[in-house]
DNA sequence: GACGTTCTGGACTTGATAGTCCACAACGGC
DNA sequence: GCCGTTGTGGACTATCAAGTCCAGAACGTC
């Protein structure tokens, strides 16, 4: 019937969130993104919408793919949520440190970056943390439950202790701080957590 | 003998700092500047250089003034090192919390926002950091000495730890997380410091 | 294979921004 | 009060980026 695409939405918004990781929002013309993905400017308008609406896509693909990442990584029996929890947060760790460039997480940058009166992006980001939090506090939950995790212990607040130290890092490892120093400072926060018996079981484990 | 300075150089800087702060370096423009410290272009430029210099300056003004200001307000003796670190830090939450902009410390911002070939934007940061966290691990040791930090605490480790929990806050709230749970983060990340019997009896009195 | 429709990419327009330059202003010394 | 020197601020230029537009390309259909 008409010409088809001759790209695939997915990987433009891949390339394009690359793009925006690497050099921020004011930092990229459409120049940049016509380079990185390939395609040309009336194409990009005709697909996407302006540069902004291209940004609050590419930022809304990389919070959900966070959220949901969490959410699955999170969910489980308590037996082993404190394990699940270690687990991810330092797999959040490896996210910064094992790339070369140690861009960090996007929605933590543009959180810090955007301007205040984009309420959208600032929504993405917003719900995107709130998603981890949530997930984090599902986890202290259902490993209080199991015994793990001592009874008074008030999840919402240990899940924002947890999230706040993995943001941090992000910016710790943007001025180049050591990535040994970092592991650590982690690893006592974790200490944070108020375990009970078979929460400390379980982390010697590890 | 000729025309004097119509202006006060660290008022200008101040002037600028705040500018950069809100809209970030990519989002100021020479005539935002010029507006905020109300002197022309050439003004400018004869008295600083270039936009980019004029970064720098203000920048270097705001990593030297709070570098300062940590070494002074934890230096002190073991018998209140606790109490010192607490209100320190505390008081680094206020710095967000009580700008209705939420601004957060420029050092974290452009850590996270500067070009990464911006080098010495890149030492000015590392340097501040590095001098933060020399003054907590002196203030913790001050403390260990004392009796209030177990012996076997490592002073540099709890130092990192304690400066990412408030570079994480920076940022969450830059995402509009709740004030209170903020503060409740923190308390938690600062019961992760292994108080001695001393400590726990100074940190009760807080 | 001709046609209609959608896609494509580069040329073009418009606005903004960094940096330069210069005519004039404001002082102190003589 | 004239002069040399330095400060001042706005006009000017050159560059660059965002967004528009259109001529042509690539399909399916008949």
């Amino acid at each position: 019937m008409a010409r088809p695409r001759s790209f695939d939405n997915d990987q433009v918004l891949a390339a394009v969130e690359r793009q925006f990781r690497h050099d921020g929002y004011a930092g990229t013309s459409l120049d940049d993104i016509a380079a990185v993905t390939r395609l040309g400017r009336g194409s990009l308008y005709a697909a996407f919408g302006d540069k902004h609406e291209l940004f609050l896509r590419a930022l809304g693909r990389y919070c959900e793919r966070k959220a949901a990442e969490a959410e699955s990584k999170l969910t489980g029996p308590g037996e082993n949520a404190i394990a699940r929890m270690w687990e991810y947060l330092q797999g959040n760790l490896r996210f910064v440190f094992d790339d070369p460039d140690r861009l960090g997480c996007m929605a933590g940058r543009f959180a810090v970056e955007a301007d205040r009166s984009d309420a959208r992006a600032a929504e993405l980001i917003a719900e995107c943390f709130a998603r981890q939090r949530a997930a984090l506090r599902d986890c202290l939950m259902a490993a209080q439950q199991y015994g793990a995790l001592e009874a008074e212990a008030d999840g919402d607040e240990l899940a924002a202790m947890l999230l706040t130290v993995v943001r941090g890092i992000d910016v710790m490892a943007g001025s180049g701080i050591d990535e040994r120093l970092a592991e650590a400072a982690f690893r006592h926060a974790f200490t944070a957590l108020p375990l009970a018996h078979r929460g400390k079981q379980e982390l010697e484990r590890l």
